[in-house]
RNA sequence: GGAGACGUGCCAGAGCGGCCGAAUGGGCUUCACUGCUAAUGAAGUGUGGGGCACAACUCCACCGGGAGUUCAAAUCUCCCCGUCUCCGCCA
């Protein structure tokens, strides 16, 4: 959530940002009279809450016939701060509902517009052309190669299941392990995370647990299944204040949930859109300040990553309508996929600034200079992927040979035991 | 799955209806002493929120989380979560 007090003395910054995300504008206004009309209850009932606690005093000192009398006295007291207490306390729970409803605010700089208003910042390599026979696309070779099964996957599963079989098995496990390979050499901690969060977890990362579709449930357990390991490293430290002089950097190896609820019909071959997957995921904590440039960093890492599989991408400024509750920024990179002529998302990385650490209660110490106190403030998180699943899709299409068979990149054949081609069978 | 014990401040650990935001010890910070270190002495040392100038000051809330009893709850009751012990069961 957003800074309530930064908003009641701005608001005009956070009705652009929300302009510019093309979400509701009022309600930036309806959040400035809920916290006013919190702030006046929360004064009435500790007024008369300090005049009952002062009574009390009273009650206790006395005895016999003058304790009777005050009891009396101070019953019609007792009634009122209860009252006064559940009013305060129902006024607090609508500005919050109405605060923990509204999205980070955007950054400057994010293009304005929804998902069609990105900016791309750049385009590294050039899509393969493919003069001298027509390509596979990731199934039909995956299939060939014993790497994909999603016939057996739907029997045992449901659609968008599937089996990584043979060499594909292998090429996931290589490909995160390069990831986790490459962030522990870059200073991340490795963190292999609960795949089942509590809600306050999931509603802590900025998900709507109650209506957000993409969310699978157990119900019986009150349970969540996550959509990403980002879920369970944000909750990593919450309700906690921890020092951020250097960034914390976690990799995160899970799988990933998805309902895809909203996708029907779309991307239904293949593995592209699956409903369990698995990820490697960067997560950083650090101070405000340093948040930007460490966003930088978390893109510069993933580039690294793609450059190692040998893909051409690009990289594009995602508009504020399509950056979720959360982030502030983000920039996703897209690597070419030659059958659909199209470049598809591989990596998302998020600013969100202090957004997930405010609902999740994470702080930091704020240095002071002499021995006075020392403040805390809320720190900023941001995430970013390094390796999924579906890069499976682009580097098998990308690095497929005329028979069918895929030329592994370079940097992954130490992960598979030096094998150069992955054959047809 | 069954039985029981416990959950207090940075840590250990008292308190078990009002005198408790909370004893005591350790840690930490500052100051003093000291040739340095150590030792010793003194003071300070939670978070969130309201009033107010986001100062001083003052008030309110917080003793795992939530609900309740009471004029009054860290302290009593209930529910939940967590930790530990024992028994059973099982990859």
């Amino acid at each position: 959530m957003i800074d309530v007090r930064d908003l009641c003395e701005n608001p005009e910054k956070f009705r652009d940002s929300q302009r510019v995300r093309g979400a509701d504008v009022s309600v930036v206004d309806a959040i400035i009279a809920a916290d006013a009309e919190r702030k006046s209850t929360i004064g009435s009932f500790e007024s008369l809450r300090s005049e009952q606690k002062v009574f009390g005093k009273r009650v206790a000192a006395a005895k016999g016939e003058e304790k009777q009398a005050l009891l009396a006295e101070v019953k019609e007291l007792a009634t009122a701060v209860k009252a006064a207490s559940s009013a305060s306390e129902a006024a607090s729970a609508t500005a919050d509902a109405l605060v923990r409803a509204l999205p980070n605010l955007v950054s400057d700089g994010v293009p304005a517009g929804g998902e069609d208003d990105f900016i791309v910042v750049k385009t590294v390599g050039t899509p393969r052309e493919f003069p001298d026979f027509e390509p596979r696309d990731h199934l039909e070779i995956g299939e060939l190669i014993g790497a994909i099964d999603m016939e057996r996957g739907a029997k045992v599963s449901g659609s968008r299941f599937y089996f990584l079989k043979g060499v594909g098995a292998r090429l996931e496990m290589a490909l995160l392990q390069m990831a986790m390979d490459q962030a522990i050499a870059a200073g991340f901690t490795p963190m292999i995370t609960p795949t089942l969060v509590r809600p306050e977890t999931m509603a802590g990362t900025g998900f709507d647990v109650k209506h957000d579709a993409e969310i699978y449930r157990l119900a019986e357990d009150d349970l969540y299944l996550v959509g990403t390991s980002e879920v369970a490293l944000a909750g990593y430290h919450s309700d906690e204040i921890i020092d951020v002089e250097e960034p914390i950097r976690f990799a995160g190896w899970s799988s990933c949930y998805r309902r895809e609820a909203g996708a029907s019909g779309k991307d239904t071959r293949g593995i592209i859109r699956v409903h369990q997957f698995n990820k490697v995921e960067m997560f950083v904590y650090t101070t405000v300040e340093k948040a930007a440039e460490e966003h930088q960093r978390l893109l510069a890492w993933e580039e690294e990553m793609l450059a190692k599989v040998e893909l051409p991408y690009r990289v594009i400024d995602t508009a504020a309508g399509d950056l979720g509750n959360s982030a502030a920024r983000k920039f996703d990179c897209e690597a070419w996929v030659p059958t659909q002529s199209a470049y598809r998302e591989l990596t998302s990385t998020s600013n969100c600034t202090t957004y997930q650490a405010r609902r999740l209660n994470i702080r930091e110490r704020m240095a002071v200079d002499d021995g006075g106190k020392a403040g805390t403030r809320a720190v900023a998180t941001l995430n970013g992927t390094l390796a999924t699943t579906r890069w499976i899709v682009a580097i098998l299409e990308h690095h497929q040979n005329a028979d069918g068979s895929v030329t592994v990149p370079v940097a992954l054949r130490k992960y598979l035991g030096g094998l150069e081609v992955f054959p047809v069978l």
